[in-house]
RNA sequence: GCUGGAGUCGUCUAGUGGCUAUGACAGCAGACUGUAAAUCUGCCGGGGUUCCCCCAUCGUAGGUUCGAGUCCUACCUCCAGCA
Protein backbone atom coordinates (compact mmCIF):
# COMPACT_ATOMS: atom_id res chain seq x y z
CA UNK A 1 0.00 0.00 0.00
CA UNK A 2 1.57 3.43 -1.17
CA UNK A 3 1.73 5.81 1.49
CA UNK A 4 0.40 9.56 0.79
CA UNK A 5 1.26 12.37 3.49
CA UNK A 6 -1.66 15.02 3.29
CA UNK A 7 -0.23 18.56 5.09
CA UNK A 8 -3.38 19.33 6.69
CA UNK A 9 -2.60 22.11 9.14
CA UNK A 10 0.53 24.22 10.15
CA UNK A 11 1.05 26.25 12.90
CA UNK A 12 1.12 29.66 12.63
CA UNK A 13 4.23 30.73 14.97
CA UNK A 14 6.29 27.55 14.71
CA UNK A 15 5.61 25.83 11.65
CA UNK A 16 4.74 22.71 12.88
CA UNK A 17 2.86 20.17 10.98
CA UNK A 18 -0.57 18.69 11.93
CA UNK A 19 -1.53 16.01 8.85
CA UNK A 20 -2.22 12.42 8.13
CA UNK A 21 -0.70 9.73 6.99
CA UNK A 22 -2.79 7.84 4.31
CA UNK A 23 -2.21 3.89 3.15
CA UNK A 24 -3.87 3.66 -0.75
CA UNK A 25 -4.86 0.55 -2.22
CA UNK A 26 -3.93 -0.88 -5.94
CA UNK A 27 -6.73 1.46 -7.24
CA UNK A 28 -5.52 4.86 -4.90
CA UNK A 29 -8.15 4.58 -2.90
CA UNK A 30 -8.14 4.75 0.60
CA UNK A 31 -7.33 0.78 2.20
CA UNK A 32 -9.53 -0.79 4.90
CA UNK A 33 -8.38 -2.35 7.82
CA UNK A 34 -10.18 -5.62 8.32
CA UNK A 35 -12.17 -3.85 10.85
CA UNK A 36 -13.70 -1.91 8.16
CA UNK A 37 -11.80 0.77 9.72
CA UNK A 38 -9.74 3.46 6.59
CA UNK A 39 -5.85 3.13 6.49
CA UNK A 40 -5.20 7.04 7.92
CA UNK A 41 -3.37 8.15 10.73
CA UNK A 42 -2.68 11.53 12.18
CA UNK A 43 0.78 13.06 12.52
CA UNK A 44 2.74 13.84 14.49
CA UNK A 45 3.11 10.35 15.60
CA UNK A 46 4.71 8.00 17.63
CA UNK A 47 5.39 4.81 16.09
CA UNK A 48 5.94 2.03 19.14
CA UNK A 49 8.84 -0.88 18.45
CA UNK A 50 8.26 -4.64 17.97
CA UNK A 51 12.21 -5.26 16.78
CA UNK A 52 11.54 -9.25 16.68
CA UNK A 53 7.71 -8.94 15.56
CA UNK A 54 6.50 -8.30 18.90
CA UNK A 55 6.24 -5.03 21.19
CA UNK A 56 7.90 -6.56 23.92
CA UNK A 57 5.21 -8.22 26.63
CA UNK A 58 2.28 -6.75 24.30
CA UNK A 59 -0.23 -8.36 22.44
CA UNK A 60 -1.30 -7.11 19.07
CA UNK A 61 -4.98 -5.96 20.98
CA UNK A 62 -2.96 -4.51 23.86
CA UNK A 63 -1.07 -2.53 21.17
CA UNK A 64 -4.24 -1.60 19.39
CA UNK A 65 -5.54 -0.12 22.52
CA UNK A 66 -2.80 2.38 23.17
CA UNK A 67 -3.73 3.94 19.75
CA UNK A 68 -1.14 3.93 17.68
CA UNK A 69 -0.49 4.23 13.59
CA UNK A 70 2.52 2.54 12.36
CA UNK A 71 4.80 0.32 14.11
CA UNK A 72 7.86 -0.88 13.83
CA UNK A 73 9.85 -3.90 13.03
CA UNK A 74 13.47 -4.89 12.53
CA UNK A 75 15.70 -6.34 8.92
CA UNK A 76 18.36 -7.49 10.86
CA UNK A 77 17.21 -9.14 13.38
CA UNK A 78 14.00 -10.89 11.67
CA UNK A 79 16.71 -11.95 8.72
CA UNK A 80 18.76 -13.48 11.59
CA UNK A 81 15.56 -15.15 13.34
CA UNK A 82 13.39 -16.67 12.17
CA UNK A 83 14.45 -15.60 8.15
CA UNK A 84 13.17 -13.63 5.71
CA UNK A 85 11.73 -16.86 3.60
CA UNK A 86 9.65 -17.85 7.25
CA UNK A 87 8.17 -14.74 7.32
CA UNK A 88 7.60 -14.82 3.67
CA UNK A 89 5.98 -18.33 3.55
CA UNK A 90 3.72 -17.13 6.95
CA UNK A 91 2.03 -15.05 4.18
CA UNK A 92 3.86 -11.46 5.47
CA UNK A 93 4.78 -9.89 8.52
CA UNK A 94 1.35 -8.36 9.22
CA UNK A 95 0.07 -11.97 9.13
CA UNK A 96 3.07 -13.56 10.91
CA UNK A 97 2.51 -11.08 13.71
CA UNK A 98 -1.63 -10.71 13.63
CA UNK A 99 -0.97 -7.03 12.84
CA UNK A 100 -3.31 -5.61 10.67
CA UNK A 101 -2.28 -1.91 10.85
CA UNK A 102 0.93 -0.34 9.03
CA UNK A 103 4.40 -2.06 9.46
CA UNK A 104 7.77 -0.17 9.12
CA UNK A 105 10.79 -2.19 8.88
CA UNK A 106 14.18 -0.26 9.42
CA UNK A 107 16.69 -1.52 7.48
CA UNK A 108 19.80 -3.29 9.60
CA UNK A 109 21.35 0.74 9.52
CA UNK A 110 21.15 0.96 13.34
CA UNK A 111 22.87 -2.29 13.63
CA UNK A 112 25.64 -0.88 11.70
CA UNK A 113 26.52 1.24 15.25
CA UNK A 114 24.69 -0.76 17.86
CA UNK A 115 26.17 -4.25 16.45
CA UNK A 116 29.45 -3.56 13.71
CA UNK A 117 30.84 -0.76 15.64
CA UNK A 118 32.99 -1.23 18.83
CA UNK A 119 34.08 -4.63 17.39
CA UNK A 120 36.03 -4.57 14.26
CA UNK A 121 35.76 -1.59 11.82
CA UNK A 122 34.00 -4.01 9.11
CA UNK A 123 32.13 -1.30 7.23
CA UNK A 124 32.92 -1.42 3.31
CA UNK A 125 31.72 0.16 0.47
CA UNK A 126 30.35 -3.10 -0.51
CA UNK A 127 28.25 -3.88 2.94
CA UNK A 128 28.69 -4.36 6.39
CA UNK A 129 30.15 -7.47 8.03
CA UNK A 130 28.42 -8.16 11.24
CA UNK A 131 29.69 -11.08 13.79
CA UNK A 132 26.08 -12.80 15.25
CA UNK A 133 25.37 -11.56 18.41
CA UNK A 134 23.31 -14.91 18.73
CA UNK A 135 26.36 -17.62 17.97
CA UNK A 136 29.60 -15.80 16.75
CA UNK A 137 29.08 -16.67 13.11
CA UNK A 138 29.89 -14.11 10.71
CA UNK A 139 27.27 -12.45 8.57
CA UNK A 140 27.38 -9.77 5.45
CA UNK A 141 24.93 -7.41 5.22
CA UNK A 142 24.80 -5.27 1.83
CA UNK A 143 22.28 -2.70 0.91
CA UNK A 144 20.63 -5.02 -1.53
CA UNK A 145 20.35 -7.73 0.87
CA UNK A 146 18.37 -5.53 3.41
CA UNK A 147 15.94 -4.49 0.61
CA UNK A 148 15.00 -7.51 -0.39
CA UNK A 149 14.32 -8.83 3.30
CA UNK A 150 12.57 -5.96 3.19
CA UNK A 151 10.44 -7.22 0.11
CA UNK A 152 10.22 -10.38 1.84
CA UNK A 153 8.96 -9.38 4.86
CA UNK A 154 6.06 -7.13 3.35
CA UNK A 155 6.01 -4.16 5.43
CA UNK A 156 4.67 -1.63 4.54
CA UNK A 157 7.38 0.92 4.37
CA UNK A 158 10.88 0.05 4.14
CA UNK A 159 14.02 1.84 5.26
CA UNK A 160 16.92 2.50 2.92
CA UNK A 161 19.95 0.42 4.54
CA UNK A 162 22.51 3.30 5.67
CA UNK A 163 25.27 3.52 7.91
CA UNK A 164 24.03 5.29 11.18
CA UNK A 165 27.64 6.74 12.87
CA UNK A 166 28.75 7.36 16.40
CA UNK A 167 28.09 10.74 18.00
CA UNK A 168 32.05 11.15 18.70
CA UNK A 169 32.24 10.42 14.43
CA UNK A 170 34.65 13.57 13.21
CA UNK A 171 33.51 15.55 10.03
CA UNK A 172 36.15 14.05 7.84
CA UNK A 173 34.79 10.26 9.20
CA UNK A 174 31.21 11.56 8.75
CA UNK A 175 31.88 13.26 4.99
CA UNK A 176 32.53 9.73 3.87
CA UNK A 177 29.95 7.83 5.56
CA UNK A 178 27.00 10.57 4.03
CA UNK A 179 28.41 9.56 0.95
CA UNK A 180 28.56 6.05 1.14
CA UNK A 181 24.90 5.63 2.30
CA UNK A 182 23.67 7.71 -0.41
CA UNK A 183 25.29 5.11 -2.88
CA UNK A 184 23.77 2.60 -0.28
CA UNK A 185 20.39 3.97 -0.41
CA UNK A 186 20.86 4.57 -4.53
CA UNK A 187 21.91 0.81 -4.40
CA UNK A 188 18.48 0.26 -2.53
CA UNK A 189 16.30 1.97 -5.01
CA UNK A 190 17.28 0.22 -7.83
CA UNK A 191 17.00 -3.29 -6.21
CA UNK A 192 13.39 -2.38 -4.67
CA UNK A 193 10.88 -4.93 -6.51
CA UNK A 194 7.76 -4.30 -3.49
CA UNK A 195 5.07 -2.54 -5.38
CA UNK A 196 2.83 -2.65 -2.38
CA UNK A 197 6.14 -1.28 -0.13
CA UNK A 198 7.22 2.08 0.22
CA UNK A 199 10.66 2.97 0.63
CA UNK A 200 11.76 5.93 2.99
CA UNK A 201 15.00 7.82 2.28
CA UNK A 202 17.92 8.34 5.21
CA UNK A 203 19.52 12.12 5.64
CA UNK A 204 22.69 11.72 7.70
CA UNK A 205 25.33 14.41 8.07
CA UNK A 206 26.31 14.50 12.39
CA UNK A 207 25.28 18.12 13.56
CA UNK A 208 26.89 19.63 10.25
CA UNK A 209 24.76 21.97 8.11
CA UNK A 210 26.69 21.61 5.21
CA UNK A 211 26.64 17.80 5.18
CA UNK A 212 22.79 18.01 6.52
CA UNK A 213 21.51 19.66 3.30
CA UNK A 214 23.87 17.68 0.73
CA UNK A 215 23.04 14.37 2.26
CA UNK A 216 18.92 16.07 2.31
CA UNK A 217 19.32 17.44 -0.94
CA UNK A 218 20.63 14.29 -2.54
CA UNK A 219 18.38 12.05 -0.72
CA UNK A 220 15.48 13.83 -2.32
CA UNK A 221 16.96 13.68 -5.70
CA UNK A 222 16.94 10.02 -5.45
CA UNK A 223 13.50 10.02 -5.06
CA UNK A 224 11.52 8.67 -1.73
CA UNK A 225 8.58 8.07 -0.32
CA UNK A 226 9.13 9.36 2.46
CA UNK A 227 12.36 11.00 4.28
CA UNK A 228 13.62 10.10 7.64
CA UNK A 229 17.03 11.46 9.53
CA UNK A 230 18.74 9.77 11.35
CA UNK A 231 22.05 9.33 13.35
CA UNK A 232 20.88 11.22 16.40
CA UNK A 233 20.48 10.42 19.80
CA UNK A 234 23.68 8.06 19.55
CA UNK A 235 25.84 7.43 22.53
CA UNK A 236 25.69 11.03 24.39
CA UNK A 237 24.99 13.27 21.63
CA UNK A 238 23.86 16.17 22.92
CA UNK A 239 20.56 17.56 22.85
CA UNK A 240 21.42 20.62 20.65
CA UNK A 241 24.00 18.17 18.13
CA UNK A 242 20.16 16.42 18.17
CA UNK A 243 18.29 19.36 17.30
CA UNK A 244 20.75 20.90 15.03
CA UNK A 245 20.57 17.95 12.97
CA UNK A 246 17.03 18.62 12.52
CA UNK A 247 17.27 21.70 11.67
CA UNK A 248 20.03 21.60 8.87
CA UNK A 249 17.66 18.75 7.12
CA UNK A 250 14.10 19.15 7.25
CA UNK A 251 14.61 22.81 5.17
CA UNK A 252 16.10 20.43 1.66
CA UNK A 253 13.27 17.68 2.44
CA UNK A 254 10.13 18.36 0.48
CA UNK A 255 6.44 19.77 2.47
CA UNK A 256 4.27 16.54 1.06
CA UNK A 257 6.54 13.70 2.05
CA UNK A 258 6.80 12.15 6.00
CA UNK A 259 9.02 13.33 7.65
CA UNK A 260 10.83 10.64 10.56
CA UNK A 261 13.28 11.27 12.93
CA UNK A 262 14.55 8.17 13.38
CA UNK A 263 15.09 6.32 17.16
CA UNK A 264 13.68 9.50 18.98
CA UNK A 265 11.40 9.04 21.82
CA UNK A 266 12.10 11.10 24.22
CA UNK A 267 8.40 13.33 25.37
CA UNK A 268 11.07 16.82 25.02
CA UNK A 269 12.61 15.29 21.87
CA UNK A 270 8.82 14.79 20.45
CA UNK A 271 8.26 18.36 21.48
CA UNK A 272 11.11 19.85 20.35
CA UNK A 273 11.17 17.31 16.76
CA UNK A 274 7.59 18.39 15.69
CA UNK A 275 8.53 22.48 15.99
CA UNK A 276 11.52 21.77 13.67
CA UNK A 277 8.62 20.06 11.77
CA UNK A 278 9.33 16.46 12.31
CA UNK A 279 6.18 14.22 11.53
CA UNK A 280 6.66 10.41 13.10
CA UNK A 281 8.98 9.10 15.62
CA UNK A 282 9.67 5.71 17.27
CA UNK A 283 11.78 4.79 20.19
CA UNK A 284 12.46 1.67 22.71
CA UNK A 285 12.36 3.74 25.70
CA UNK A 286 8.80 3.51 26.46
CA UNK A 287 8.88 -0.51 26.26
CA UNK A 288 12.36 -0.60 27.97
CA UNK A 289 11.45 1.70 30.61
CA UNK A 290 8.65 0.26 31.06
CA UNK A 291 10.76 -3.61 31.57
CA UNK A 292 12.92 -2.28 33.69
CA UNK A 293 10.18 -0.80 36.25
CA UNK A 294 9.89 3.10 35.13
CA UNK A 295 6.49 4.99 34.35
CA UNK A 296 6.48 8.02 32.55
CA UNK A 297 4.88 11.11 33.87
CA UNK A 298 4.08 14.34 32.46
CA UNK A 299 6.63 16.83 33.05
CA UNK A 300 10.58 17.88 32.38
CA UNK A 301 13.37 17.41 35.03
CA UNK A 302 16.83 18.61 34.21
CA UNK A 303 19.79 16.22 34.00
CA UNK A 304 23.41 16.57 35.78
CA UNK A 305 24.32 17.84 32.18
CA UNK A 306 21.68 20.41 32.24
CA UNK A 307 19.62 19.15 29.91
CA UNK A 308 15.50 18.61 30.16
CA UNK A 309 14.88 14.86 30.62
CA UNK A 310 11.52 13.28 30.55
CA UNK A 311 9.75 12.59 34.25
CA UNK A 312 9.41 9.09 35.66
CA UNK A 313 9.07 7.10 38.75
CA UNK A 314 10.39 3.99 39.26
CA UNK A 315 7.78 1.68 40.43
CA UNK A 316 10.33 -0.56 42.21
CA UNK A 317 11.34 1.85 44.52
CA UNK A 318 10.03 1.09 47.74
CA UNK A 319 8.15 4.09 48.77
CA UNK A 320 5.51 2.89 45.68
CA UNK A 321 4.77 -0.34 47.99
CA UNK A 322 1.76 1.06 49.73
CA UNK A 323 0.67 3.76 46.89
CA UNK A 324 -3.17 2.90 46.22
CA UNK A 325 -3.12 5.80 43.75
CA UNK A 326 -3.03 5.23 39.79
CA UNK A 327 0.49 6.13 37.91
CA UNK A 328 -1.20 9.30 36.64
CA UNK A 329 -5.02 10.60 37.68
CA UNK A 330 -5.57 12.01 34.56
CA UNK A 331 -4.28 9.00 31.92
CA UNK A 332 -6.90 7.31 30.24
CA UNK A 333 -4.81 3.99 29.74
CA UNK A 334 -5.08 0.51 30.85
CA UNK A 335 -3.22 0.87 33.25
CA UNK A 336 -4.16 3.96 34.89
CA UNK A 337 -8.12 3.07 34.75
CA UNK A 338 -7.49 -0.42 36.69
CA UNK A 339 -4.43 -0.56 38.75
CA UNK A 340 -2.46 0.99 41.27
CA UNK A 341 1.01 1.89 41.69
CA UNK A 342 1.57 -0.26 44.88
CA UNK A 343 0.20 -3.38 42.61
CA UNK A 344 2.52 -2.90 39.69
CA UNK A 345 5.24 -2.18 42.53
CA UNK A 346 4.49 -5.78 44.13
CA UNK A 347 4.25 -6.99 39.97
CA UNK A 348 8.21 -5.51 39.27
CA UNK A 349 9.30 -7.11 42.76
CA UNK A 350 8.22 -10.45 41.80
CA UNK A 351 9.33 -10.41 38.36
CA UNK A 352 5.92 -11.25 37.18
CA UNK A 353 5.90 -10.04 33.21
CA UNK A 354 2.38 -8.33 33.75
CA UNK A 355 3.82 -5.69 35.42
CA UNK A 356 5.89 -4.99 32.28
CA UNK A 357 3.32 -5.04 30.53
CA UNK A 358 0.99 -2.40 31.93
CA UNK A 359 3.97 -0.23 32.08
CA UNK A 360 4.53 -0.91 28.39
CA UNK A 361 0.56 0.33 27.65
CA UNK A 362 1.17 3.17 30.42
CA UNK A 363 4.43 4.64 28.45
CA UNK A 364 3.57 3.91 25.36
CA UNK A 365 0.03 5.62 25.43
CA UNK A 366 1.77 8.39 27.53
CA UNK A 367 3.91 9.44 24.18
CA UNK A 368 0.45 8.54 21.67
CA UNK A 369 -1.32 11.15 24.33
CA UNK A 370 1.48 13.64 24.00
CA UNK A 371 1.09 13.66 20.40
CA UNK A 372 -2.59 13.66 20.29
CA UNK A 373 -2.15 17.13 22.28
CA UNK A 374 0.42 18.39 20.28
CA UNK A 375 -1.78 17.57 17.15
CA UNK A 376 -4.74 19.74 19.04
CA UNK A 377 -2.07 22.37 19.64
CA UNK A 378 -1.31 22.50 16.10
CA UNK A 379 -4.49 22.42 15.04
CA UNK A 380 -5.37 25.49 16.95
CA UNK A 381 -2.05 27.97 16.00
CA UNK A 382 -1.16 26.80 20.10
CA UNK A 383 1.94 25.17 19.11
CA UNK A 384 4.57 27.46 20.81
CA UNK A 385 1.79 28.21 24.07
CA UNK A 386 1.84 24.34 24.31
CA UNK A 387 5.50 23.54 23.84
CA UNK A 388 6.57 26.09 26.65
CA UNK A 389 3.94 25.18 28.81
CA UNK A 390 5.46 21.46 28.72
CA UNK A 391 8.94 22.84 28.99
CA UNK A 392 7.97 24.48 32.43
CA UNK A 393 5.69 21.36 33.59
C1' G B 1 21.99 -38.50 78.89
C1' C B 2 25.79 -40.55 75.36
C1' U B 3 28.24 -40.39 70.49
C1' G B 4 29.12 -37.75 66.11
C1' G B 5 28.53 -33.34 63.06
C1' A B 6 27.71 -28.12 62.52
C1' G B 7 27.57 -22.62 63.97
C1' U B 8 30.72 -17.05 58.73
C1' C B 9 26.22 -10.26 56.49
C1' G B 10 18.80 -10.47 56.39
C1' U B 11 19.25 -15.87 53.94
C1' C B 12 22.33 -19.60 51.74
C1' U B 13 27.45 -20.12 51.01
C1' A B 14 33.36 -20.05 49.97
C1' G B 15 37.22 -20.56 53.48
C1' U B 16 41.38 -25.87 56.35
C1' G B 17 47.61 -20.93 59.92
C1' G B 18 49.62 -15.43 56.17
C1' C B 19 47.96 -9.13 52.69
C1' U B 20 41.57 -5.98 52.42
C1' A B 21 36.71 -12.81 54.74
C1' U B 22 34.20 -15.31 48.78
C1' G B 23 30.02 -15.74 45.82
C1' A B 24 24.83 -15.93 45.11
C1' C B 25 20.04 -14.41 46.57
C1' A B 26 17.22 -10.81 49.05
C1' G B 27 17.32 -5.53 50.03
C1' C B 28 18.35 -0.04 48.60
C1' A B 29 19.20 3.23 44.59
C1' G B 30 20.74 4.74 39.54
C1' A B 31 21.15 4.30 34.08
C1' C B 32 18.41 3.31 29.51
C1' U B 33 16.52 7.44 22.58
C1' G B 34 15.93 3.48 14.42
C1' U B 35 16.07 -3.21 21.15
C1' A B 36 22.98 -8.05 21.70
C1' A B 37 18.70 -4.70 27.14
C1' A B 38 12.55 -8.38 31.69
C1' U B 39 19.46 -5.66 30.95
C1' C B 40 23.52 -3.07 33.03
C1' U B 41 25.91 -0.21 37.14
C1' G B 42 26.64 1.25 42.26
C1' C B 43 25.66 0.42 47.49
C1' C B 44 24.75 -3.52 50.75
C1' G B 45 28.54 -4.49 59.72
C1' G B 46 28.96 0.71 62.19
C1' G B 47 30.88 5.70 62.00
C1' G B 48 33.36 9.82 59.70
C1' U B 49 35.67 14.87 56.67
C1' U B 50 32.79 8.91 52.02
C1' C B 51 37.78 7.94 45.03
C1' C B 52 39.90 8.24 51.64
C1' C B 53 40.10 7.12 56.99
C1' C B 54 38.68 4.96 61.85
C1' C B 55 36.26 1.05 64.59
C1' A B 56 33.95 -3.71 64.92
C1' U B 57 33.39 -8.74 63.05
C1' C B 58 33.19 -15.61 61.47
C1' G B 59 28.07 -18.78 68.32
C1' U B 60 30.45 -17.08 73.51
C1' A B 61 34.81 -16.90 76.64
C1' G B 62 39.69 -18.13 77.15
C1' G B 63 44.31 -20.14 75.10
C1' U B 64 48.48 -21.63 71.46
C1' U B 65 51.14 -18.59 67.70
C1' C B 66 55.11 -13.33 65.05
C1' G B 67 50.11 -14.09 62.96
C1' A B 68 43.60 -17.54 64.21
C1' G B 69 37.26 -17.68 60.67
C1' U B 70 40.91 -21.82 60.37
C1' C B 71 44.51 -25.13 65.83
C1' C B 72 43.36 -26.24 71.42
C1' U B 73 39.94 -25.97 75.94
C1' A B 74 35.31 -24.92 78.20
C1' C B 75 30.54 -23.38 77.58
C1' C B 76 26.01 -22.21 74.53
C1' U B 77 22.82 -23.43 70.42
C1' C B 78 21.24 -26.53 66.43
C1' C B 79 21.15 -31.28 63.66
C1' A B 80 21.61 -36.69 63.25
C1' G B 81 22.01 -41.42 65.50
C1' C B 82 21.68 -44.19 69.98
C1' A B 83 19.30 -44.47 74.71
Amino acid sequence: MKVKFELIHKDKTTGARYGKAIFLDENGNVAKNPDGTMQEYETPMFMPVGTQATVKTLSPEQVKATNPGIILANTYHLWQRPGADIVERAGGLHKFMNWHGPILTDSGGYQVFSLAHNKKKDITEEGVHFKSELNGSKLFLTPEESIKIQNQLDSDIAMSFDECPPASADYKYLKNSVERTLRWAKRGKDVHANKNQNLFGIVQGGPYKDLRKWSAEQTVALGFDGYSIGGVANDDECKDDMYKAIEYSVPHLPEDKLRYLMGVGEPVDLVEGVMRGVDIFDCVSPTRLARHGNALIWGIRTTEKGEPKEKRINLKNAKFTDDFTPIENECDCYACKHYTKAYIHHLMKCDETFGATLLSIHNIRFLIRLTEKMREAIKNDRYAEFREQFLNS
